[in-house]
DNA sequence: CTTGGCACTCGTCACCTGTGAGTGCCAAGT
DNA sequence: ACTTGGCACTCACAGGTGACGAGTGCCAAG
């Protein structure tokens, strides 16, 4: 009974402050939500709920803000679902629907996201540890001058340019190509290592240095690049926080530029299906400390294979955010399920 | 004579202004250069500057601020090159020379400008209509479902989905990828309709409507793509600016998540070798009324075959953001011209 | 054409003050 | 045992004032 009118206080606070993101004093809140008791109750609670760590003051005699804490707690147990309107949902489907490649799906999906959290938005390319191979390609671009494409189930298209000091002769490229495709086509990404290994003895000794300047490349293309690509939209949001808000930008921005920040942030989404949320200071990046983050992981079928996400201020409209996240994730898993 | 101090008082104003971000005086101006005048006669000149809307002042009673109408007098006038140091030069060449493919060339090349420019730095892809196809295939994803990818001569690779409702035969699907590389390796994509033309009047009425949907993927490449892709970096340079300066992020940083106007703002770079500088409202942009666009062109040999450039408040360091520009742009060229 | 002098403008800053929102505490009420 | 009204207290903020000073335009003399 007390308990649980003090956690109607800390939603009640969290969702004003979230629409006025100004300070809530114990009369307004008294007003606007029609809790039935006196100003003077919900000041005990507060004061409760302060020492507790939920909530806090800018200085002595303002209203309370919730501290990250506080929205951990709105979070995990105040806060409900709220779903996307039809029209919203019909607005994805119809965005989404008209993409005609994986490219155009990524980038019509960092825009959809943007515009309908109005916040940052990431999504992430499908990573390639959980991909298999379709098809692989070597080309000649000149003859000492190879150009390694990889495509993936996923639709994703890798590519690595190889370079040799000497022309490589054409029927050996022929081969390398032929014997490559037979032995990775299908091959889940994971298992290449293993796949290539002692590639080479099939070959001629002459040959083994060009074949496994090849088997390196195609090494490297499954090691490093992994999950390399994010991309990112919606940035302009960040500024819509007019003048000074809580929230400095430029270590916002720097923090989004760096790759592996943000696939650091993507990578962590543990739980597939489940919405992953981030707030303020339980991100790891100290450039990202007044900022939340809210992921979700998409997938082929059950198997997840990269996430999406977006990023802004802590207070950000959870529910909404978390919504619109997951409906998005599961949109884009559609789309690939189809291909 | 007369001509000439009023001249030299505006690039005073300039290169003052550029320095410190505040309107700039009489008084301090004959202080900081060794004008050999008072500042009187400085007053009568800047009264005359202007007259003539070189310079203006924010409010009575304070110093004269550069309009763009002044900027782009001293940028044509008045501003001397300002080399790159040879350390800057070395870093150039270093940071670029580990670069492996054309991807990583162009997010290399972006990352660098923004950081020795320290401004928002824009990168194009070389652009499809000034190259060549290399190589063309055609894979199966599913047997229904094709991947096309063309390989260009600058290492760019483009691809897109094809779908048909019914699986394709796969020895048309070989016939219909070996017409296409013998009719189309090494045309330039100008010529791509041309050569197209007719092109399925060699198969059997049967598999024409297949081979049509195809050469009608490979001509929307070669018209919608040309020249889309632009890679952005730096952004957090226009947090930079404490606190409302000038300069509001919001609309600039609006304008650049446009492709639209990123591809505008570099496809107009008119004159190879030369660099573009646009200033403030001379940009086709409202929301970049505020900034300045410096940009030049790369490319093969003598061939232009994309641009790159900064943006950054009108108030930026020109003789320097040229320098590095026309530096970056050469080196990146050079990188091509190696392939 | 240049220069020193001078009156004038006006933004900035420091300081002050009143106001009001918001608090914490306490004693009385239910 | 909780709730409530009352009350004193704190403190950010807005508005007003005045000193200051940077900077200007104009003018008469050099």
């Amino acid at each position: 009974m007390l308990e649980e009118r003090r956690l109607a206080v800390l939603r009640a606070i969290v969702e004003d402050y979230v629409s006025t993101h100004e300070p809530v004093g114990s009369k307004a809140l008294v007003e606007r939500h029609n809790l039935g008791v006196s100003p003077a109750t919900i000041r005990n609670d507060m004061a409760a709920l302060e020492e507790e760590g939920f909530i806090a003051q800018p200085h002595t005699s303002a209203g309370r803000v919730p501290t990250d804490l506080g929205y951990r707690l709105f979070v995990d147990r105040l806060s409900t679902v709220k779903p996307l309107s039809p029209p919203e949902r019909r607005a994805i489907h119809r965005f989404l629907d008209e993409a005609v490649d994986l490219d155009d799906v990524m980038s019509r999906t960092v825009r959809l996201l943007a515009q309908i959290t109005r916040q940052v938005a990431l999504v992430q390319y499908p990573s390639l540890t959980r991909s298999s191979i379709r098809h692989i390609d070597l080309v000649a671009l000149t003859p000492s001058r190879l150009i390694l494409i990889i495509i993936v189930d996923t639709g994703r298209v890798e590519q690595r340019v190889i370079e040799f000091t000497e022309p490589v002769n054409e029927q050996l490229l022929a081969d390398v190509r032929a014997r490559l495709v037979a032995s990775l086509s299908g091959q889940p990404f994971a298992s290449v290592p293993d796949a290539v290994e002692e590639f080479d003895t099939a070959f001629e000794p002459v040959d083994r240095p060009t074949v496994s300047a090849i088997v390196t490349a195609v090494l490297e293309c499954a090691r490093e690049r992994t999950d390399e690509r994010v991309v990112l939209g919606g940035t302009a949001h960040l500024a819509r926080y007019g003048e000074a808000f809580p929230i400095a930008i430029q270590p916002v921005l720097e923090a989004l530029e760096e790759q592996v920040v943000l696939l650091r942030l993507l990578g962590e989404s543990t739980n597939p299906a489940a919405v992953t949320v981030r707030i303020g200071h339980e991100n790891p990046f100290e450039g990202l400390a007044a900022t939340s983050v809210v992921t979700a992981t998409y997938g082929r079928g059950d198997q997840p294979v990269a996430s999406l996400g977006v990023v802004g201020p802590t207070h950000m409209d959870y529910p909404g955010n978390i919504a619109a996240v997951q409906a998005v994730a599961r949109y884009v898993s559609r789309i690939l399920d189809e291909q």
